[in-house]
DNA sequence: TCAATTTTTCAAAAATCATTGAGATGTTTC
DNA sequence: GAAACATCTCAATGATTTTTGAAAAATTGA
């Protein structure tokens, strides 16, 4: 991941709706949902905002998209999202790693570093 | 850190000249630079607009500042750093571990995951 | 084919952000 | 205290982003 894109994606999660799809996707997988679904989880905004949101997350490579019947099914782009925390953690780890481990150690969830020679 | 911190912190960075110097200020450790150093390093941008972009990093807790005869010196806050990327983390991860990993490994910085029992 | 459904596109209006330049503020040196 | 230096503040301008509402496209089912 360039620079550019990583701008890109800041961009895109530097707004309020835009961060809740992105957690929302997240937490749909791979399947992902359709825009109405989406629309109906954010109080119901109208249909053209969360397009327009939708298309920005995908323009930054955070959400992809793909016709399902009448609806558009959309889901997250995870390997956007891990290129972006590689991103920022070699952006800020240089030679400081008391940036980095913190949050590797704050990782509650159900990533386990793999420790098996891990120096790419 | 919370939602609202957590779009400050990725508006702050999605600006070309605000993630070049939040790059500067990791880089430069925990002395910091003063804000003409920064300037001149951007392409020797005006005082002003270089004033602007600090103070939004500032405002975002991305940087702090300090006095120091007549310069003002700025400095990386890596806390702040080292929370968003575990935000990150906590938001990508849920149930999805092949986001996280992959960005750990891809780590070639030199933060060593501290793998003596991190699950805090 | 017609009507209903889902979503997108487009243009206009509103809101926010970035840059500029002039002037103000605080600091040091003489 | 005056001059020089480093940086900030402020108002004006321009640029970009977000929202809104109306209309258009694609799809399904009768």
């Amino acid at each position: 991941m360039d620079e550019k894109q990583a701008i890109a994606a800041f961009a895109a999660l530097s707004q309020e709706t835009r961060l809740r799809i992105v957690r929302l996707l997240v937490e749909a997988g791979p399947d992902g949902l359709p825009a109405g679904a989406i629309g109906a989880a954010m109080d119901g905004a109208s249909s053209s905002r969360i397009s327009f949101h939708l298309s920005h997350l995908e323009q930054a490579g955070l959400a992809r998209s793909r016709r399902e019947g009448r609806s558009i099914i959309y889901s997250a782009v995870f390997a956007t999202l891990s290129e972006l925390i590689a991103f920022l953690m070699r952006d800020c780890c240089q030679g400081h790693p008391e940036v980095c481990a913190p949050a590797v150690a704050a990782l509650s969830c159900a990533c386990e570093p793999k420790t098996e020679d891990a120096h790419a």
